[in-house]
Order: C-alpha cells, then structure tokens, then sequence
DNA sequence: TATGTTGTACTCATATTGAGTTTTACTCAT
DNA sequence: ATGAGTAAAACTCAATATGAGTACAACATA
C-alpha cells in the first residue's frame, strides 16, 4: 500500500477525540511586581473562576501553529497589535495531559511562557468575563508543590501548577540568557534592569556587582550615548541608557543568589 | 447553567479532530558512542523510513497520563521491564504540533527525552519492522538547522528537528544537573562519569580537572569506599567507585568549554 | 622486566565572585 | 540657598573557581 492508499482510506475520526487547547503565562512588571496575566471565565466549567487566557486549536482553521495559537490568544486578550506583539518573548513551556485534568474531556494543553514590557490593562476577550494583570505574589504560589492555604483566588484546572512552573522557568531563564529585557522598553538603565531581576527572583540584588555584571557579559547590553534626562524619583545622578546587545545566552551566566538548599534533596 | 448541567450536553465530537501522539527520543552510550533508539517504520505513512519511536495517545485507554505513555512506548521498543525503567530518567522535551508535519491529519506530537544506562538491543514493538541503537553521528545533524546532504538514513515526519533539539537539551543539562550519571550504572568511576561528558558534548575534556570539579560540587557523587577490581583495559591504576549523590542541580555548574559563537547573533 | 597508560593529587597563573567603600550628581524638604 | 538623603558608577580586596600543566604511583601488556 502506498502513502497516497493508505490517506485515502484513512479516518481521523475513527479514534477517540482529544482537544488541544493553548494556554498562555504572561508575564510583566508593573510598578516593580511581577504580574500574570489572568481571566475570569465566563463558561462553564470554572465558570467565574480565575485561569490563564488561552483557548482551543482547531484543526482546520487557519492552519495555525501553536505558537501563532498562543500570540493569538495573547493577543486577544492584551489589545496588543502584531507590532507591540512583536517586542514579547514568547517561548514553550510545557505541555499538560494529565487525565481528568478537564471535567469534559480528554484535554491535552499546550503552554506557553510570555515576557512583555508593561503593556496595557487588558480588555476582556471573548469567552472571559473579566481579565486583569494579578500581581503574583497574592496568588501564594512558591513551587509547582506549595500552595498557600485561605488568601487567595484558586485558578481553574491545573493552571495553579502551570503558573508555578512558568515562574520558575522565568526564574532560571533570567540567569542565562538576556531575556529580562524582554520586560523593559527599547531603552533603559542598568537600575531598571536589576528591578527587574529583583522582582522575578524577589530578593535584592548587591547594586554594585550587578552593575559590573551585566556590562561585562558580552552582548548583554550595549550603551546608547545618553543618559536619563533626570535623576532617580528620590535622588542621586542620571543614568546611562542601554539597549538590548546581541547575546542570546550569557556567559557567564548571572546566577542568583540563595538557597543552597533547593539544589539538594531527592524527590521523596 | 451549572457544571454539571453543562457537562451533560457537551459532545467532544463537534470539534475537528487532532490527533496526538508521543515521542521518545532516547539515549544511551555504547562504546563511549552516544546512540539514539530509532524504529523503522511499518506502516503508511513514511513506511520503511527511520523514525523515534513514539504512538499515539488514545483518550480512554487506561487514562494514562503523557508521561506513562512515553514510558510505555520505551519499554516496548526496548524490552524494560518496570524496575529497569525505574533508572531511566525521562522528561519532556517539548510539543510538536506545526500544520502538516503528518499528512494523515492534525497531529501533536509530546516528545519526552530518556536517558539510560547501557541497555540491551532493543525488539521491535508492535507497528516498527526493525529497531535499533544508532550512533547519533552517523546521522548527520548537528543543529536543529542544519542538516547533512545525501550519507544519511532521513528520518520521518519532523523527526531530525526534535531529535536535534532532544541533543541540544541534553549537552545542556549534563552542565547544571548530574543527570550524566543516568547514563551510568548503580556506581561507576570518575573516568566513567567522564566519557559520559564526552560522549554528549563530543569533545574531549581535561581529566584533572574534571575530576576535581566533579568531586568539589556538592552532592554529585558519593564515594562507596571501593575501587574497580582491575585497572584500565590498557593499564592504570585501579579507579575509585561511586555513586550518584543527592544533588538536583549542580553549583557551580560544569560548563563545556567551546564555543563562545553561538552564543551571540540575533536570528536573522 | 621494560614500556606505555591512566587515576589521582598537585601547582600556578588568571578569571570571577561577594562584600564593601568612595566619589559624585542628583532630588527634596526645609 | 542649603543641607540631608539617595543612588549611579567606579573602585578595592579577599575568597573562590577555572584552565593548563606537572608529578607520581599503580596498573596492563608485551
């Protein structure tokens, strides 16, 4: 039998059905906060609970692949154009297909990792009742494990686990690569940027080594002539500006600081 | 309309459907070689081609999870048994799921990536004619990119991107995890530990250092007091043994020396 | 027994890191 | 204005990590 045989006689609709669904962890920085991009959903099921955006891909339509699923959805969702989409880093994350993770049936989600600078509050897309940018340290999740007890809005599915896990890719890509500047403009300070690695790891950072750091890693950034056209908001000299060089891993690599001891231990 | 109302009068089948499958890319070392398991396929479509071995996730059938899937397709192919499976590890690489990449219909496809020890010559499972360790060499990619001319056995579908991806992955990972040591048995040597290194990152290392780094990170091997019965097949003192220790990720990090290259330069 | 090989322990010069200090330029509240 | 506080950027210095090489004893093989 040859290939052309063989599609002619053969039924996709012979086996049981699983839907693909694309789910989107965007993140940004407002205000020096880490913030998710969240939904509320306006369907059942969860129907009023908090999600990450994100929706289904077809298998016809439009012939999109799962990443331009994923901008889409991003995009719906953030009033962003293909211009301002096109400054967002959009990797994959991971993919979830756990059984019984969708009360309907068999779905198997695809997600993906999103950084932006600080982008506009969202309008709510079509299936979501509401979205907003959640600050991420009110959802009280530390690892894909913990999970903060009473306080906060649980989220739809398995979506509590996803997140975690976009946090902590977010994390280690921050050591490695120069990805936070995907959360900044075109221009900006050395300052600005150790924020922005502040608030991703959410610990303080030595000023002085950072800043010795970032400009002796090749590529990482590269100075533009100016300076900011003030100080700081509460003093001190203006600072250099610096955009994006053309690194796409650091090396060395920034590592963070701390614990020692999340490098250890078995998986019990 | 409450969940349960709503679960009632949901039809799966009013959507299009995709079809998804699993993939393994798998590796081990023979003879200091790293080799992928690949099967030669059986059936339409890309009969007779080389392909990873993988199949497709059925939504009921035992409500397995991707994971167990990926498991179950490398035992099969290899003949494991559940115990031996346990010291394989096995993670996901990442999902394949660009338009057009099966000709049958929409497919997404979850690769995993298995590292093991040595393990015995695989039998071929249920839709594969043949299935073999093949040296990864011998097949001529180097980067998802590129792609050698004409010496090589092709493989189907998108099968050389995701196995191109599953190696970048895994020289990565042998730099900040002690994941090398899957490609081991329950204790081994130093000098063991290091042909693993350069097997994967196919370039040789310097041995004292190597086995200084290797010893002064914590938590990457344990000693047992013992030693190897004899020395080196071609002389030598006898080495000393160890076991893996307890460490998930290794700090510092042991980074393969080399191209500083490719770490620069934008996609053009 | 001679020869070559290799595991392990060294040395040493050169980065890289963490912690702190200094200088200087700015904002803000008197 | 003026002084107090702040912060950017450039330092210092000790501790540590790295790359390259040497030394030597234990082993296999001829």
């Amino acid at each position: 039998m040859t290939d052309e045989e063989f599609l002619a006689e053969y039924d996709p609709r012979s086996y049981d059905p699983i839907a693909v669904t694309v789910d989107v962890v965007a993140l940004t920085i407002r205000d020096g906060v880490l913030h998710v991009l969240l939904i509320r959903r306006a369907n059942p099921p969860f129907a009023g609970s908090w999600a990450l955006p994100g929706g289904f891909v077809r298998a016809v339509e439009g012939e999109e692949g799962l990443r331009e699923a994923a901008a889409r959805e991003l995009a719906e969702e953030t009033g962003l154009t293909a211009g301002a989409l096109g400054r967002v880093h959009l990797e994959q994350l991971g993919t979830y297909g756990a059984p019984g993770r969708d009360p309907r049936m068999r779905v198997i989600s695809v997600a993906y990792l999103a950084f932006g600078p600080d982008l506009p509050d969202p309008r709510a897309g079509s299936d979501a009742a509401e979205a907003v940018w959640a600050p991420v340290d009110a959802l009280g999740l530390t690892s894909t494990a913990s999970q903060a007890p009473g306080t906060t809005r649980r989220l739809a599915f398995d979506h509590a686990g996803i997140l975690a896990d976009g946090l902590e890719r977010a994390r280690a890509k921050l050591e490695y690569t120069p990805l936070a500047t995907a959360f900044l403009g075109e221009v900006f300070t050395i300052p600005e940027l150790r924020a922005v690695y502040e608030s991703v790891w959410g610990e303080p950072l030595h000023a002085g080594n950072f800043h010795r750091k970032v400009l002796s890693v090749p590529g990482f950034v590269e100075g533009t002539g100016d300076t900011t056209a003030t100080g700081g908001r509460r003093g001190g000299p203006r600072a250099r500006l610096y955009r994006a060089g053309d690194a796409r891993l650091l090396h060395p690599a920034l590592l963070r600081p701390g614990s020692e001891d999340d490098l250890r231990q078995e998986t019990p």
